[in-house]
RNA sequence: GCGUCCGUAGCUCAGUUGGAUAGAGUACUUGGCUUCGAACCAAGGUGUCGGGGGUUCGAAUCCCUCCGGGCGCACCA
């Protein structure tokens, strides 16, 4: 529709500028704008076109848009058209317009919103890659319902999208893992263990260990006074913390030899398969799981360094090889090869970049904790350098949740192993509340995650109030058997002029919003919109069930009304499914 | 200190690429079920949009500055 004004008011100008009444070069590089009026007393668009072009053509904003509504084409599906205020043009729709929209939900359904300005491009989204090192927190939950969301959206759109999770399994946090469940295992085997203060604690690492024990016995049993012997003092006792839990790594690899990997693996596909479970039971699913692993063994990582290395973009430091990122707008060059050799995240994480750009997405997105907003521009930076389309990239941060029960907050503690996790959130507060309160807030804000609001079944919980409103509509379809009354929708599309009440006006201007609002919420990355977008049209639903029977004895005043219901639910019952929220039919 | 995001009603937050009288929810008060689910609706008021300056037809929105917060500033990931 807004297109369609747009077009309208382009050639109202063409037709000016051909009479000369307008100078011709205004439609060069015209800018028509046509927004939605907030207020139904404006109309349903406006255009502050008339406004802007007052200075070009020296006439006053009123009468130039005057002048521009005298030289619009006619059109069936406008009303009227009125200058108002400083110079605004306001385009009131028929009503019978604006109820094509019940029409169009019904036939398209589930399709209902799905546009095709995406052209089926294809896009990647990565999301969550939590660390495998322990379960998902409720941190990472945001991260996971904010992209599954923002995946479903940019498919609505048009693009086709490929979800995709990165796992960091190189790392040494990883070794730190593995070396953190075989102490535990040397523990339940009855030796005594000193725990390093920077090992991973936590119930799961002792249940991989006890299922090794299960699966391997004494195999991977090794002297404690060999593991101890000459090792550097641990931070607790006025050591460096991670000089020793770097040792007592070294020394595990060295004691349990090929043992080692096998360790290794144990934690990290039983931790994965966790997170996993843990995410599909949140209704959230990833076409891919790229492991960091593949691109080291592959030999991705050296080559993209020497990529970068003759472009002239690597020189060597104090013993190590940086990446001349302050050449790209960075603040400071990047490390990409330690001292010992070793690759950094980053440099594992350029030849990831190149990988998907090597798949030839169109559109890619990096969703990131906000804590790690300071590391964009290290790799937008190597993208330039590599001389790849930074525009391509979108990094949207994801704010970290706070956790309240009423006014107290939850204190979290990554550290003692005791922070709370998605999936006792989850079982605590249900899947659905959970999702839609972590999308409920714009991304980039922090979250207030108020678990006692999330459980009640009140009026207070956004949630339900929407919930409500779909399994309401489905009552008055039950209501409607149980009277043995019937419904006709042919015959209800119809009548529609028959739907003149104020409350049916208003529901109708708040349908007619949903395809702009996923739109916008696609294009912006924003699926908060849709959140409240739904608050609003359940608002406006209620407002109307309150006011108005459907089930009415006047046959097509009743199958009028309930197409306006029935396009209602549906629009409610997309959404939801956008955020990853069921849409109950009785609750 | 530097970078970055933010500061809107008592509280939690929206506010579309700069638009018309800045909006919801919550809290508080009152009213509404013999008729489709009262997990609902209706009515009632609240703002120096953190302060100041600038840009213009027009600023919560853009620029500068100050105040106050979050986060980042590794040869960690």
């Amino acid at each position: 529709m807004q297109s369609k004004l747009k077009q309208l008011l382009f050639d109202a100008l063409a037709v000016l500028a051909a009479d000369a009444k307008l100078p011709a070069d205004l439609l060069v590089s015209l800018p028509i704008q046509v927004e939605r009026t907030r207020n139904p007393e404006h109309g349903d668009f406006a255009s502050n076109i008339a406004m802007l072009l007052t200075k070009d053509v020296g006439m006053r904003p009123r009468d130039l848009a005057a002048l521009i509504i005298s030289a619009l084409p006619a059109c069936a599906l406008i009303d009227q058209v009125l200058v108002a205020g400083a110079g605004f043009i306001n385009f009131y729709l028929t009503k019978s317009a604006q109820r094509k929209v019940i029409a169009d939900v019904l036939q398209l359904g589930e399709k209902y919103g799905c546009c095709d300005i995406g052209l089926g491009q294809s896009a990647i989204v990565e999301f969550v890659s939590s660390n495998p090192t322990g379960p998902l927190h409720v941190g990472h939950g945001r991260g996971a319902a904010y992209g599954a969301s923002v995946a479903d959206l940019l498919e609505t759109i048009g693009y086709k999208v490929h979800r995709e999770y990165y796992v960091n399994d190189a790392g040494r946090q990883m070794h730190i893992l593995a070396t953190s469940i075989w102490l535990r295992y040397l523990e339940l085997s009855g030796e005594d263990i000193a725990l390093p203060g920077n090992c991973y604690r936590g119930d799961y690492i002792i249940e991989i260990a006890r299922r090794l024990r299960v699966e391997y016995g004494e195999k991977l049993r090794r002297s404690v006074e060999l593991l101890y012997q000459d090792l550097p003092i641990d931070g607790k006792d006025g050591g460096d913390a991670d000089f020793y839990i770097d040792a007592m790594v070294a020394r595990a690899k060295d004691l349990l030899g090929d043992d080692y990997e096998a360790i290794f693996q144990r934690g990290l596909t039983t931790i994965i398969a966790d997170i996993r479970e843990d995410l599909e039971e949140f209704g959230v699913v990833f076409q891919e799981w790229f492991y960091e692993s593949a691109l080291h063994k592959s030999g991705d990582v050296a080559r993209s360094i020497a990529r970068l290395h003759e472009l002239g973009h690597i020189y060597e430091k104090d013993g190590a090889t940086w990446f001349r990122a302050t050449d790209f707008g960075d603040e400071k060059d990047r490390v990409v090869i330690r001292e010992n050799g070793q690759y950094t995240y980053f440099a594992a994480d350029i030849a990831y970049h190149l990988n998907k750009y090597g798949r030839g997405f169109d559109l890619i997105v990096d969703v990131l904790g906000s804590d790690h907003h300071g590391y964009a521009p290290r790799v937008q930076a190597f993208l330039k350098a590599a001389g790849l389309d930074v525009s391509k990239l979108i990094i949207p941060l994801v704010q970290f949740a706070i956790l309240y029960r009423g006014k107290t907050k939850v204190q979290m503690s990554t550290r003692s192993g005791e922070f709370v996790t998605l999936r006792e959130l989850r079982k605590e507060v249900g899947n659905d509340a959970a999702r839609f309160f972590y999308v409920m807030r714009k991304n980039d804000q922090h979250l207030d995650f108020d678990l006692d609001l999330a459980k009640s079944q009140s009026k207070d919980n956004p949630v339900y109030y929407i919930q409500y409103a779909h399994a309401r509509v489905c009552s008055v379809y039950r209501q409607l058997e149980e009277r043995n009354l019937d419904w006709d929708m042919t015959e209800g599309l119809l009548n529609l002029h028959l739907l003149a009440k104020e409350h049916e006006d208003v529901l109708v201007r708040c349908l007619g919003r949903y395809a702009e609002v996923l739109q916008q919420a696609a294009l912006k990355y924003e699926p908060h919109l849709v959140a409240h977008y739904l608050q609003e049209l359940a608002n406006d639903f209620h407002a109307y069930y309150n006011a108005e029977q459907f089930l009415v004895d006047d046959a097509k005043l009743r199958y009028a009304r309930l197409c306006l219901i029935a396009a209602t639910r549906q629009v409610l019952k997309n959404g939801l499914f956008l955020l990853g929220v069921s849409a109950p039919e009785t609750m």
